[in-house]
DNA sequence: CCAGTCGCTATTTTT
DNA sequence: TAGCGACTGG
């Protein structure tokens, strides 16, 4: 045990409060709260509920929250957390202190605070993390620099290269001294000249995050006796998708003297394999910690018999597992219900018509769910697309969690390059964007003679710029050169110093930065800068969109300003933290602290670091669409997976690979699992992809669930000849037909599309459901009928789709 | 210098 | 299909 505070029981009736209605096995892991400690952890066993009591649990033991440290891997999932510490804590001042963050933002606020100290090869306090686009960027600018092409090299597959080296912890020098081929060795060129380039521009990517924040604790001993001194219990959630960076970086926070760790994950829910993650770091840790203790949570509290049947079922297929028996008290609930599909449109189709069905129903709690208890999983974004235009045309609201769509935008994304130069005179990635956007006359032509320039005498771009306006740099035309030093007058305007100096570092006590609000700067520079100007000018509708998210940005800067709580950010020390008024307190607290470019350098952080999760919003009235990745940690009453095809589930690129087909096994587990009562999971007959119509087969997944909890129902009018009728080979076109659905609005009675007319009272039979008496109809384009079938019992049955034969009538 | 068009090609998941 | 790069005409 860390020298320190001796944990004292808390008053029986807290503890008693605490754990109620607990089972035995989580308040064990609530009250273990010394040494190590491993929870297994399956789906829907009260995970979440765990940790965030064993947290309160440790604060009522007295243990003061700045020495609790909680890592998750999505700042939604860390938001959720400190939310629900919050609640049981029931005040804010109880819980000063407390970190809980991702890895990536903690990573980044120990490089800014320690970089200093710790000589991070050039990297200074100002850093910016670059995104896919920027990598792609550099990675080209390298590529060219080292005379190769973009197409025997292409930017995508080396970066993915790096990145795996990276999460290995191998660095450039390492990579080259291992390389021992042609391809190798170029690539360790390729590495070594990108980590040049963004070290030149004072940049990171999200792996340097990790890589520099695990050497940095390795190398330097001050540091990480400092982070030890501060943070003496340490909780990581969904450890099973830890990579080496992850693990050396809990490994090193941790310490060796028997630290206070506790890692909470699930093997079965790994899904992160090809970013690194290793099922061996859960898997080894009783290894790693030969002392701890490992409590499992089997007992499922989310879904019915049948659903955690089906996915018990289906995991057991997995052979590099370690099996835990999941099992759940609850309902038995109804089967999943497999439905073959004719092509996407069809599926999509079939998909509402069950959600607004669900809709209608009442579900074991005897509440029939709203929209927000409803999702659609996929394997792939593209998969959305069809969905969404499905939902669309029935009025049904969705939401589609992909947090990084608004930052992504064209105009945002411009906008933002702007404030990054601010923030960083170094990074050359986002000035090449935004120097002659709009149009101020810097083009190619001038700007590659600048940069040409600047290269040969060892200077960073802007800087570049800064010289040649004044007249000590290159050769250029007077109308360029005026454009220059107008474009380098207005930068600097905007940093509030002129000329720009190396010392504008992120100062706890700089005062004298204090000038105006981060969302002022913002609305500044979206104004002078021209681009609120240039899409003003246009008149259609996208320029006005574009216009009112430019508006959306100033207002998300706002937002973040005054929710900025210095106590929170763990640049701040505990000292500091102390002294600080309480979260909310006053708005310029976080201004005090850290500056205008502070507040700056933080925001562009945690835009850079939010993940598609993070725009989950429960509170909206919305079905959810979401990647089978992001529905992870998240649980819905109602649920379909769509696309469950070979190539598509399991992915075309793991099907040889037993080890990446095993992921997607988990993939397709974790889906069925986020469903509390309801599951519908599809597959098509036909798919298009990129504008081609092909052959899908049935997912492998699909056969490996057991038929006691699922039904399969065939409404794809397949059979081993072809497809039915004569309408044609082409499910598009057969679809473009019409399908027949009636438009009669008739009472009573309705045409299917076969012609026949139905009408309440007239028996029919079912290639599925058998025979059946019809109970009601309704019109409109997508026509339907109930029908009350002998077996199966009333059945809301679409008529486009449902095939059904008249026997009398 | 800029904007628009044509043609080619790549296909996953995300902090 | 879409997104990107190259090319061309204003």
């Amino acid at each position: 045990m860390p020298t320190g505070q001796r944990t004292n029981e808390p008053p029986d009736e807290t503890t008693e409060d605490l754990l109620a209605g607990m089972t035995e096995a989580q308040a064990k892991a609530v009250r273990h709260t010394e040494g190590a400690l491993l929870v297994l952890a399956g789906p829907g066993s009260g995970k979440t509920r765990v940790i965030t009591r064993r947290i309160a649990f440790l604060v009522y033991c007295g243990i003061p929250p700045w020495q609790i440290l909680a890592l998750t891997f999505t700042n939604k999932a860390a938001k959720e957390m400190r939310e629900r510490v919050l609640h049981i804590l029931g005040e804010q001042a109880a819980a000063r202190g407390l970190t809980v963050t991702t890895f990536h933002a903690l990573c980044a606020r120990l490089l800014r605070k320690y970089a200093t100290i710790a000589g991070l090869s050039g990297l200074d306090a100002n850093f910016v993390i670059y995104d896919t686009d920027d990598q792609t960027t550099l990675i080209k600018k390298a590529l060219e620099e080292l005379n190769l092409s973009t197409s025997n090299w292409q930017p995508r597959s080396v970066l993915g290269r790096i990145s795996n080296a990276k999460n290995e912890l191998v660095d450039a020098e390492t990579f080259a001294s291992m390389a021992d081929d042609f391809n190798g060795r170029m690539l360790a060129k390729i590495y070594a000249a990108y980590q040049k380039g963004l070290r030149a521009a004072n940049a990171v990517d999200f792996d340097d995050l990790l890589v520099l924040t695990a050497k940095m604790l390795k190398t330097n001993a001050e540091v990480r006796e400092d982070c030890r001194r501060r943070w003496r219990y340490l909780m990581i959630d969904e450890y099973q998708d830890t990579n080496k960076a992850q693990f050396v970086i809990a490994a090193l926070l941790a310490g060796d003297k028997d630290p206070n760790i506790c890692v909470v994950g699930d093997p079965d829910q790994s899904i992160y394999g090809w970013r690194g993650a290793d099922i061996a770091n859960i898997l080894d840790f009783e290894k790693q910690y030969p002392k701890a203790v490992v409590i499992a949570l089997g007992e499922n509290f989310r879904s019915t018999k049948h659903i955690i049947g089906a996915a018990d079922h289906l995991i057991r297929n997995n052979t590099l597992r370690k099996h835990k028996d999941l099992f759940t008290s609850n309902a038995m609930g109804e089967k999943i219900e497999v439905t073959i599909c004719r092509d996407e449109h069809h599926e999509a189709d079939l998909v509402v018509d069950w959600l607004k069905i669900r809709k209608g129903e009442a579900l074991r709690a005897d509440e029939a769910p709203a929209w927000k208890d409803m999702a659609v999983f996929y394997r792939t974004n593209a998969l959305s697309r069809v969905v969404e235009d499905a939902l669309r045309t029935e009025g049904i609201p969705y939401i589609i969690a992909r947090g990084t769509t608004f930052y992504q935008r064209e105009e945002v994304k411009r906008a933002l390059a702007y404030l990054r130069v601010v923030a960083n005179a170094a990074d050359d990635v986002s000035l090449g964007r935004i120097i002659n956007m709009p149009a101020r006359g810097i083009g190619d032509t001038t700007l590659g003679k600048i940069e040409a320039w600047a290269g040969e005498h060892n200077l960073r771009l802007f800087e570049a710029l800064g010289r040649t306006s004044a007249g000590h740099g290159v050769e250029i035309g007077p109308k360029a050169a005026t454009a220059i030093a107008k474009f380098v007058q207005m930068v600097d305007g905007w940093r509030g110093v002129a000329p720009p100096t190396p010392k504008d570092h992120l100062t706890l006590e700089g005062a004298e930065e204090i000038r105006g609000s981060l969302a002022s700067l913002v609305e500044r520079v979206v104004a002078e800068s021209g681009l609120e100007q240039m899409y003003r000018k246009g008149r259609t509708e996208t320029d006005e969109e574009r216009i009112e998210n430019l508006a959306e940005l100033v207002s998300s800067a706002a937002e973040f300003e005054s929710n900025y709580s210095p106590e929170s950010d763990p640049v701040v020390d505990v000292a500091m933290a102390a002294t600080m008024p309480a979260v909310g307190d006053d708005r310029s607290a976080g201004e005090a602290a850290i500056g205008t470019l502070g507040l700056l350098r933080a925001y562009l952080e945690r835009v850079s670091l939010v993940s598609d999760s993070d725009a989950i919003d429960p509170t909206q009235g919305a079905v959810t669409l979401m990647t089978l990745h992001a529905a992870k940690g998240l649980e819905f009453a109602v649920v379909a997976m769509i696309g469950l095809e070979e190539r598509i589930l399991p992915h075309s690129r793991v099907q040889e690979n037993p080890k990446e087909l095993e992921e997607e096994r988990r993939l397709c587990f974790v889906g069925i699992t986020r469903a509390m009562d309801r599951l519908m999971m599809t597959s098509s007959r036909y798919r298009t992809v990129r504008g081609l119509t092909e052959r899908a087969i049935a997912s492998r997944f699909i056969d490996e669930l057991p038929r006691e909890h699922v039904s399969i129902s065939d409404q794809s009018e397949w059979n081993e000849a072809g497809w039915d009728g004569d309408r044609s080979d082409r499910p598009a076109a057969a679809r473009r037909g019409g399908g027949g659905g009636s438009d009669s609005t008739s009472r009573g009675s309705v045409t299917d599309s076969r012609g026949q007319r139905l009408s309440v009272g007239v028996r029919v039979r079912h290639p599925q459901f058998g025979i059946g008496e019809v109970v009601s109809v309704n019109g409109g384009v997508d026509a339907r009928a109930q029908v009350k079938f002998r077996e199966v019992g009333i059945k809301t049955l679409v008529l486009q789709y449902a095939r059904l034969e008249l026997i009398s009538g």
